[in-house]
DNA sequence: TTACTTACTACATTTTGATGTAGTAAATAG
DNA sequence: CTATTTACTACATCAAAATGTAGTAAGTAA
């Protein structure tokens, strides 16, 4: 007997998910809600959980912030974000808190039972798109010769710290330079990465 | 018009891969090798190779160590490690060479030009157990227990949107409250994470 | 009922961030 | 040698963030 849960606020999809499930012999579905809250109040206490289905873009909220309370009350169960988003940063975030699996909408839900297998086999549930990010993740980065080179060396000391959170006080500090100085290379960094704000660098720094 | 190199030592296999290559209408093999020396002599000069199958159990030596010769000598090809070593090291070597692939041969050669398809999709050609040791490496250790449920969950909206340098302003009119009403909320946040500003409650929150 | 907490709104102040303009010494290019 | 570019300093302005204090309506607890 699998046992499944659900977290994911399509009532329509979420009633495919359930049919899917249902419809194998020895799997049934414990549980699906639309909300966190929803989700946690009606947890059922001292079951075994096999799957956790989590969609990620809920009203409001997102289902990476229920992984915590699962890893606590089922810590044995595979925690499978299953989203439509496609971005790096969500599926690391997903994983860093400790999903096991990260699915794209974008397979016809009837073969879920299929896919689920996979994890039974002992593979993980990853979309081809998803995996793929983790493996750029661990590839040599490529030499890209513009926005790499495009910095200069007191610029990267910048936008390094800016990252870290200094104020331009502390930064103009740590570098021997007025807190104008500072500014100055603010600006440059700014226009040089076509951004407006500190977050915005910031991001496409990591990003590079 | 699809073009394929193989490295592989095992004659049989090699013609199963050459025989399964050469049945699609528009892909063809254009190098065949035994060991890296010999591939990396007959090497087509300027022709773009679009798949790299490299074997890693070669006798002797490892197909590991052809990647940097194909990364010089044909920069955009996807170079796909196929072999039957599930081990995560040998794994993680091979994409830190610059592997963008890594298939065990546990599938049956003739469905190849189906999972090639994946790539051309833009999607990653992994085997399940190799994403597994992929999703390991970014899981969490271990967990810590509820530090979580220190925010509300309106604490967590706002702290999201924080993380994605949003102003409080913007956060405001998503949320349908006031700007004050979101300085409240970050007052809280940053009091309960016990921080004095935005990066290092975002920082906060993403290792947590 | 009363007291207390929650989830805000409202306003004020100070600091930090973003942007513009101007000026300067030193190095570099023509 | 002169002109320009580079790497700043200095000042000014406005927006956004951080922090403090006060007040209110709705719900809860005693």
């Amino acid at each position: 007997m699998l046992n499944f849960v659900i977290l994911e606020d399509d009532l329509i999809y979420r009633s495919l998910l359930e049919m899917s499930i249902n419809s194998q012999p020895e799997w049934r579905c414990l549980l699906s809600s639309s909300t966190i809250e929803e989700f946690k109040s009606n947890f059922p206490p001292r079951a075994r959980v096999d799957f956790a289905l989590l969609d990620i873009e809920l009203h409001g909220e997102s289902g990476i912030d229920a992984i915590p309370f699962l890893t606590v009350h089922s810590p044995n169960s595979s925690i499978v974000m299953l989203t439509s988003v496609d971005e790096r940063d969500v599926l690391m975030r997903a994983l860093n808190k400790g999903a096991t699996g990260y699915l794209l909408k974008d397979f016809p839900v009837s073969t879920l039972p299929n896919i689920i297998q996979t994890a039974l086999d002992g593979g993980a549930l990853i979309s081809p798109l998803m995996a793929r990010h983790l493996i750029d993740y661990f590839n040599p980065p490529k030499r890209k010769p513009y926005e790499q080179d495009i910095l200069t060396s007191k610029e990267h000391q910048v936008l390094r710290r800016l990252a870290d959170g200094k104020t331009y006080e502390e930064i103009a500090m740590h570098m021997s330079i007025s807190k104008d100085g500072v500014r100055y290379h603010v600006r440059n960094i700014y226009s040089k990465l076509n951004v407006k704000k500190r977050s915005d660098a910031v991001r496409k720094w990591q990003e590079s």
